[in-house]
DNA sequence: CAGTGAAGGTGGCATAGACCACTGGTGACG
DNA sequence: CGTCACCAGTGGTCTATGCCACCTTCACTG
């Protein structure tokens, strides 16, 4: 019989549109066929299906459950974005922060971060790996690299509560200055991706952040790692001839702070706020 | 016979984690076997290769070439940033960035495009997608939705040069005042990754920008998307009692804001730069 | 000597099939 | 009636294989 030609030179492509179109016509959370099902009925082979499946995962159109099945993801594509019309009202940083330790050593600075932090690669920091959870579900994971002789007798519990920027002022006479701190994309590897519970591949927020206390030292070199699909930044720009009103001077955030390593703070300068999406 | 047990669970990680010490003795540029030689130096077939291959590719480890091979990524992988000791010296937005129109046309806002700029969804907009190089090669693709009643006449030509808001000002008196733009990261779609040359499924930036003139009234709703591999955000934080010395209040810019559409302002206030990084 | 075209190697796409791990329901058993 | 073992169905992983498109190389041709 006559093969009719793909609309589409690629099949993973065809699969795709189909499975959008598909999607589309479901409510949030709804499942979809099984995979060998979408095989036969598109004829296709797994692997294939698969490919396609694999891209709307990682954009966050579906998600897939071991043993279930697969279904319409609940939170809306990262695309469509939820700054609906009342633009002016700044959605504030919400949520309760917590941390939770998992790592906590102290080791040798080794070349990198000895060149970051100034000190001998052979110096000893103190290495610190926790979670940040708001409202109990994971956010982020950071990576924290304090000088060991700044933090004498820091314990892991200390990294569980509180702000450590007070805590290293109250209890180490150390006063934090100012931060350089860099953002960049990225997407989530195994252990990222186990850790805050998303998919491997997934798209994620990069920070690293290198702070210095009021002398010029620097105290501590931060790499951390944000979900894609529940943060983002937000920020308010000036653009003409007169400064735009600051409405909410207090109660703002850097992103990649949480709001417990700022508690008080209001003397942040930089017009941005980190928000966080409603789990759905 | 008596079959070691892999180190790890999945051969796929094994690969991985094989090929990851192969890139670290390598410099960057260097070619690595071919696939079909590493499968069978590794022991697993061709689709088990590519896979491993697929995620070093997405983190920016390794690039194909199709007909050529595989090689070491030149610019350094996402997580080793180059943040270098000179932290203080913030890197500004470097490069000559020009523009290429993709599409121009008029169209009706549509319901989402109308709920943002608070117009009918029936009201007409002049929408432009164009390309944003970097030194000739491309950084970021954005799509402006602009009132059509705002800018009559206003030709394609007009968005290839020069600073669109300035522009505004001078030939349709709108005086933009000022933004709210939030940032979320994302991965290319085939489109995206066909216009700025990565790969899909790359890492991503995504802009979303309303812009307001000084009445308040919304005249530019902006969504781009900026490729990972080459541009970051670069903020300096003040968290200390005093504020740092700004040395740089000029020839800075907002990121998502290319220098050209901000040329000669020197009132931004958000302590923000976006930097390119060298292509390698 | 310059141009050309075939050959071989490379990555890109797709197939068919197998086995494993996890989930949820169902039916047998206490 | 409650509990538990089992099983069918699901996604997760891997193999072996084929064909195609692209690039480089090099021998051949004009």
């Amino acid at each position: 019989m006559a093969s009719e030609p793909p609309r589409s030179a690629l099949k993973r492509e065809r699969v795709r549109d189909y499975l959008m179109e598909l999607v589309e016509s479901c409510a949030p959370g709804d499942p979809i066929p099984s995979e060998r099902t979408l095989c036969e009925r598109l004829g296709v082979s797994r692997p294939t299906l698969r490919s396609a499946v694999d891209e709307l995962v990682t954009t966050g159109v579906l998600v897939r459950e071991h043993g279930r099945g697969m279904f319409v993801a609940r939170a809306k594509i990262t695309q469509e974005l939820a700054l609906d019309g009342q633009a002016h009202r700044l959605p504030q940083a919400s949520g309760t922060w917590a941390s939770r330790v998992l790592e906590f050593t102290t080791v040798q600075a080794g070349a990198r971060v000895g060149r970051k932090l100034h000190i001998s690669p052979a110096a000893e920091i103190t290495y610190i790996a926790r979670l940040r959870l708001v409202d109990d579900e994971p956010m982020a994971i950071e990576y924290l690299h304090v000088p060991a002789d700044l933090v004498p007798g820091l314990h892991a519990d200390d990294m569980e509560s509180g702000d450590f920027y007070d805590f290293l002022r109250a209890r180490h006479g150390v006063h934090v200055h100012e931060a350089v701190q860099s953002i960049e994309p990225t997407v989530t590897n195994d252990e990222e991706a186990r850790l805050i519970g998303v998919p491997v591949l997934s798209p994620a927020l990069l920070f690293e952040r290198l702070t210095k206390d009021d002398t010029g030292r620097p105290v501590e070199y931060v790499h951390s790692v944000y979900r894609g699909d529940r943060y983002r930044i937000v920020s308010r720009l000036a653009l003409g001839d007169a400064a735009p009103a600051t409405a909410q001077s207090a109660d703002r955030h850097h992103p990649g702070i949480p709001p417990g390593d700022l508690a008080g703070r209001g003397d942040v300068t930089a017009l941005m706020v980190g928000e966080v999406q409603p789990a759905g």
